[in-house]
DNA sequence: CCTCGGCAGGGAAACGCTTTCCAAAAGCAG
DNA sequence: CTGCTTTTGGAAAGCGTTTCCCTGCCGAGG
């Protein structure tokens, strides 16, 4: 521990500097200054449009610009700002087809904004979330939208205390200081319970996602309270834990195909799941919707194209993409006039194609075979 | 705690400073020497296991670490260092499976060496290209993989003079200083058309991706190669240009299937192209792959779970992941051995899957038929 | 004609946090 | 007590901006 040394007056001794760190061909404010014979200061006003630039001048410099081909250097602005301008999104598992189609969204707003984003994949790991988190934090990002579902508890609370922008999808604590994102489960699967139950479907299974996931729990809820709500019972094994992916689907399918009564229907917490129960009940005796109806939940793209077609609860991730990226916004400038909202809602609804139709035996079922015979026969 | 930090004589006059730029809940290397009673040198050093930190302190200041829950930062390591430790990744459609599975293994593979990806999708327009380009040069990435195809030849020109470390899938142009991944489309649509060629098929149709990419052009003229090789014609409206869409898929098969004659076999471009295709023929009288066979290509995850399970040419985004990053760097650290090297190959192969079967009416499939008659009979 | 005000433009500090250079302190041996 | 080594601390350097403040110029008014 030494006192104090009083260190010679040497101002700028110029460390000598053998790795070169400037990337030799990268272009810096000061190129174009010399080039346009102008001060770095005037660059720096001309390319922020400030009006006090001569603008013959601006042409000079703008020219300039061109000439060498300049590009103001985030990093370096980011610097006096004090904001990296970047964000963080974090997914459950980035070959899910829903999460493209939400980074897609999300990237398209953050970009327009002036945010470049840092995408990072859980792979349904509630570990790797906090290891994300960490990655995310060193590179300074300004705010990270989670979106998956699970995240230790003393972490958030630790980040929360430091104020850092965090928006969450279907947080359970009620902490204050974040911002959450609720999707409303319960509309979309009421409808889609309703639907099969008008069909006259009467045994009804569910396969969900990890339970560890606060959304696949949601979902599952969604889905008894829905199924009390007709009056129809669920026998337990008719929930069967999945994993979010096809191969939990196809399992699922292993598992129900076991039991002595098959379900006339089966309800999926998403759409891979869904095409993992399609493929499952691929090269049984049991058609789809014919035999046996499914519903997915999500509605990616893909669904529209499965065969048959998936009928399917909708969930718009512009919608999500929407509220994630306001939502941060409204936490990084404090000064925005949003920045009181704390919650954010998001619809669901049922999108009926043809994966789901009339329970075999039931008389609807029976009135349109009979149709088709009659036609056949014309 | 003795007050030793005596400021030093006027030297900074500490502008006034209203928006406080600091995030106030942030930690810094200053807290952590603070809470340990250490320099701020000494931390660093004890960070970067720096041997001659004295091994009880660098405990204290491990333990420091850990309490005030300080995370390097790695904006101004870069600072340093001159190296951002961010990689641009450029690919077509983030929406198209195969994209996220290549992110994924790129990202894996980056993230473990110690950089962070930025992602772009052009969205197969080539003017969207330069703008992300722009974006993430401004951001200070330390090198670029086009894994997208069609990029403005003079843009490219300007980097490579600026020496700028950039990867190219099927680049055309042999510029100097670039460095370039070749997948062999040859040996994996070879091996489709002969397999095709093999059952029996004689007329074989080809939905190719937009021909703007190279890599669209590269697969029709491999199928045309392979297809003269067998000694099969391809008569011009059996060459339907798609968009490596489903819906370009389905409107593929629309104008196939106004023909006279329809093809008996179909090779798409890639796997979405197929599983278009596959959905328009669902609801017509042509059945996969009794009727008509469909090969794609890529081998997305997905390309197993469709009904049937597709027949399709495998690339390894793998092998073109782990070739990326090599790439990359290579040409970022100037010193690494390997950064002679231009030039990476990746290999393709045909996985056969159930989309694909003997021409109807042909011998096989008569044999087939009768057999499977006879194991009725049994 | 001289002075003052307004304004365009230049020089240089500040911005953030880390790494690293150099020197000081401390410990030990001769 | 001197000289050497080892450990630690102080402070500069590093990046490319933005922005503060001051200079110099020009026109207008006294």
């Amino acid at each position: 521990m030494g006192k104090r040394t009083i260190v010679s007056p040497v101002s700028h001794p110029k460390r000598n500097n053998p790795s070169a760190r400037r990337r030799p061909g990268a272009v810096s404010i000061r190129d174009v200054a010399q080039r346009a014979g102008v001060s770095i200061a005037t660059v720096s006003r001309t390319v922020n449009r400030i009006p006090t630039v001569n603008p013959e001048l601006a042409k000079r410099v703008w020219r300039a610009i061109d000439e060498v081909g300049y590009l103001p250097n985030t990093q370096a602005r980011a610097l006096v700002s004090g904001r990296s301008h970047m964000l963080g999104l974090i997914v459950s598992e980035i070959t899910n087809p829903f999460f493209p189609e939400l980074v897609q969204e999300f990237e398209n707003l953050a970009v327009a904004q002036g945010y470049e984003v840092l995408i990072g994949s859980t792979n349904y790991e509630p570990a790797r979330t906090e290891s994300l988190m960490r990655r995310l934090l060193q590179r300074n990002v300004d705010g990270v939208a989670v979106m998956t579902f699970g995240v230790e508890e003393d972490l958030v609370k630790q980040l929360v205390a430091r104020e850092f922008p965090l928006v969450f999808v279907d947080a359970g604590a009620d902490l204050p200081n974040i911002r959450v994102i609720k999707v409303d489960y319960g509309e979309g699967i009421r409808q889609a319970v309703q639907h099969l139950a008008a069909l006259g479907h009467r045994h009804i299974a569910f396969v969900s996602g990890p339970l560890r996931l606060r959304s696949a729990v949601a979902r599952r809820d969604a889905f008894l309270k829905s199924m009390g709500e007709v009056g129809l019972s669920v026998p337990g094994e008719h929930i069967v834990e999945g994993t979010h992916t096809m191969e939990g689907g196809i399992m699922a399918m292993e598992s129900l195909g076991a039991l002595e009564t098959l379900p006339t229907a089966i309800i999926c917490s998403n759409d891979m799941t869904a095409i993992g129960v399609l493929h499952g009940l691929h090269g049984t005796v049991h058609k789809v919707p014919e035999d046996i109806s499914v519903v997915g939940f999500d509605d990616i793209h893909l669904a529209q194209f499965m065969l048959p077609p998936l009928t399917t609860v909708q969930m718009s991730c512009k919608d999500l993409a929407t509220a994630a990226v306001e939502a941060l916004r409204a936490g990084i400038e404090s000064g925005h006039p949003k920045s009181a909202r704390k919650e954010w809602r998001i619809p669901t609804r049922l999108v009926v194609r043809q994966s789901t139709s009339y329970p075999r035996g039931s008389l609807p079922a029976l009135v349109r075979r009979h149709a088709a015979k009659v036609n056949q026969g014309d």
